[in-house]
DNA sequence: AAAGTGCTCAACCGCCGGAAT
DNA sequence: GATTCCGGCGGTTGAGCACTT
């Protein structure tokens, strides 16, 4: 499947792993952990480049990962996720347990970087920025170096601190345990309960700055592109189950707009997590 | 049935940033 | 402070499969 045929002149294998391969590197890594990428080949006797290992490692080999059949209701995340955060794979994939950043990337520009040119609108949102509103937001983000304008036509958040060092793990799953028991996977509806809760803002926020994220954007033109209708308290922010969620550090980040919470942030009535506008 | 075309996705590459020296 | 090493990320490629003609 690589791009270079097995064999290269540099001794090492190349191109798809075999199931031996994948023995080897599956067993080395339950008995030495993950890590130490560039030495691993040669202490686990694998004719292959560190980085080839723990990228197999991590979207094939690695315990709970879950395999095709992307669901309407992942897809959707998916697509406000990335409306949020552009070609983020590996924060965007962090959101979505199981499912690597390779898959969610491939799975754009297949499937869904298709339908961005066929039905602009449904990832646009249901109201289009007027065009002096855009042309306002474009010219504040351009100035502003860690917002920058992803591909699409809208423009994305892009903090400067993206780099997701771990996925986060709710604290009532516990997928390591699962994965050693040799256990499935959740169905497809308790995973998805799963993710939904797993998208309460203030875990969102984990791989983020926050700080220097709100001040970077606090008195930006780009935040009243965001804010249709800025609210003057917070009573509008629940959780999923419609109570208040103004908890910190909610309130914190609130504090920060003045009561008014961008509308990507909030998290709507139904099961939908509401971060498009 | 064969050839052509399109699609999927595993794997590679180059670059970047942080840690170590 | 400069340099090197390593892990991680996003973009890209191309083999293999599915579908169409």
């Amino acid at each position: 499947m690589g791009r270079r045929p097995p064999c290269s002149q540099d001794g090492l294998n190349r191109g798809a792993w075999s199931s031996h391969e994948d023995k080897i590197l599956a067993d080395y890594v339950k008995v030495h952990g993950e890590g130490k990428w560039t030495d691993l080949p040669k202490r686990a006797g694998l004719k292959r480049g560190g980085k080839s290992c723990r990228l197999r490692w991590l979207n094939y080999l690695r315990p709970g990962i879950k395999r095709g059949n992307i669901s309407h209701e992942e897809e959707d995340l998916i697509i406000r996720l990335h409306k949020l955060l552009g070609n983020r794979w590996s924060l965007i994939a962090g959101r979505l347990p199981g499912r690597t950043d390779n898959e969610i990337k491939n799975y754009w520009n297949t499937k869904l970087g298709k339908e961005v040119k066929a039905i602009p609108e449904k990832f646009n949102g249901e109201k289009a920025q007027s065009k002096s509103k855009e042309r306002k937001a474009v010219a504040s983000l351009k100035a502003k170096a860690p917002i920058e304008l992803g591909k699409q036509s809208h423009p994305v958040i892009r903090p400067k601190a993206v780099r997701c060092t771990k996925v986060y793990i709710p604290p009532h799953r516990d997928d390591h345990k699962m994965a050693d028991q040799n256990l499935e996977p959740h169905s497809n509806e308790h995973a998805l309960e799963s993710i939904l809760e797993d998208v309460d803002p203030s875990n969102f926020f984990v791989d983020f700055d926050v700080e220097k994220l709100l001040s970077e954007l606090y008195d930006d033109d780009f935040l009243q592109v965001c804010m249709d209708e800025p609210r003057e308290d917070n009573s509008g922010v629940r959780g999923l189950d419609g109570r208040s969620m103004m908890l910190s550090p909610w309130s914190e980040i609130s504090h920060h707009f003045h009561g008014a919470m961008p509308e990507e942030w909030r998290i709507g009535d139904g099961l939908q997590p509401n971060l498009a506008p």
